[in-house]
DNA sequence: CCGATCTATATCAGACCAATATAGATAGGG
DNA sequence: CCCTATCTATATTGGTCTGATATAGATCGG
């Protein structure tokens, strides 16, 4: 699922310019589980238009660069379709801190519970954000997509929060 | 976090070639939170080398290519801990399936329905994979590793399954 | 006996990210 | 009121990473 893909896929959606995608990836059903960055996305958008799969209309901005509005042909929409209909690749979850946590006899026992806490306060702020579009209707995939995240995220937590005590600083140790 | 970094630490726990590293990925703790290609290994165990934070011993085999045997380095182990006493980066988890059931209002039922039950069967594959090595002996770190993966895991698939109903194929469909 | 899988290294094109550059607008705190 | 931070908006670049491919004999199951 190459950022091309992502992209079209975002503007079968509706119209949008590249600082929108890349911004739509902190909203609605794509938060935590899309991303690119600028660096990808306007190269992609460039090349979907030679592929004739997007199509570009230039607003001018006064005392600011142009916005370029993207928009879908109908090519560009059996082009994603298509890849729906393909299987996909699988996914990937990268954790930092899981392979951190897997040297935790090589670290200072403080060191180990700042690095859950921290971890799970990052976890709460995501189930936060998640509820935060909570009001607005959604559609049945953001639906499926919010409630997965929810799900993950609840689940990380109660766990993340039961092996507080087997990471706790001793107390002989926290006194020094 | 760098395959530089993965590698090294990786080493931390014992000698090993950039084969072996590779295949570690599919065990033990590391399993579905860490990865890296042989494309991006085999450079960064050259380049780790010449920093001297590993160092390489050829082990001559006969009709085979020669195994390079790579050790950390004291230099390379207090690099490691180094890494570990800073911010760690963040998660990163990427879901093409979740994407694609953004869109699954553009899909014909039967489509998302088979989306569904692949995902869970890879969802049950990866349990299954958590428990066959549960016998051996863990240490902490691993522990939280397996078990952080099975909680995720059970949650995900206790929610996908309550999703069938919503995704199944209309009867109406399916008779035709 | 043949194909598949395993051991083991290595490279390369293409994809991608993080950082940086540009540049004026707007908003908030002191 | 000014200064800083953040926002809108595009773009490029260096360095990193993946996926595919190449090589080559060993071993194992059917």
């Amino acid at each position: 699922m190459d950022v091309r893909t992502i992209c079209l896929g975002i503007l079968t959606r509706g119209d949008a310019t590249g600082y929108e995608i890349k911004n739509l990836f902190q909203h609605d059903g794509y938060q935590h589980f899309v991303e690119a960055s600028f660096g990808s996305i306007y190269p992609a958008l460039n090349r979907l238009c030679e592929e004739g799969l997007i199509s570009v209309r230039e607003e001018a901005q006064e005392k600011r660069p142009d916005r370029k509005v993207y928009s879908v042909t109908p090519a560009g929409r059996s082009a994603f379709l298509a890849f729906l209909l393909k299987p996909l690749p699988e996914d990937r979850h990268r954790s930092p801190f899981v392979f951190a946590m897997l040297f935790s006899d090589l670290l200072p026992p403080g060191r180990v519970s700042a690095l859950l806490e921290d971890y799970i306060n990052q976890t709460e702020a995501k189930l936060a954000q998640l509820d935060e579009g909570n009001t607005k209707h959604k559609s049945a995939g953001e639906e499926f997509a919010n409630g997965f995240g929810r799900a993950i995220y609840e689940a990380a937590l109660e766990f993340l929060k039961k092996q507080r005590p087997r990471f706790e600083i001793p107390e002989a140790v926290a006194a020094e």
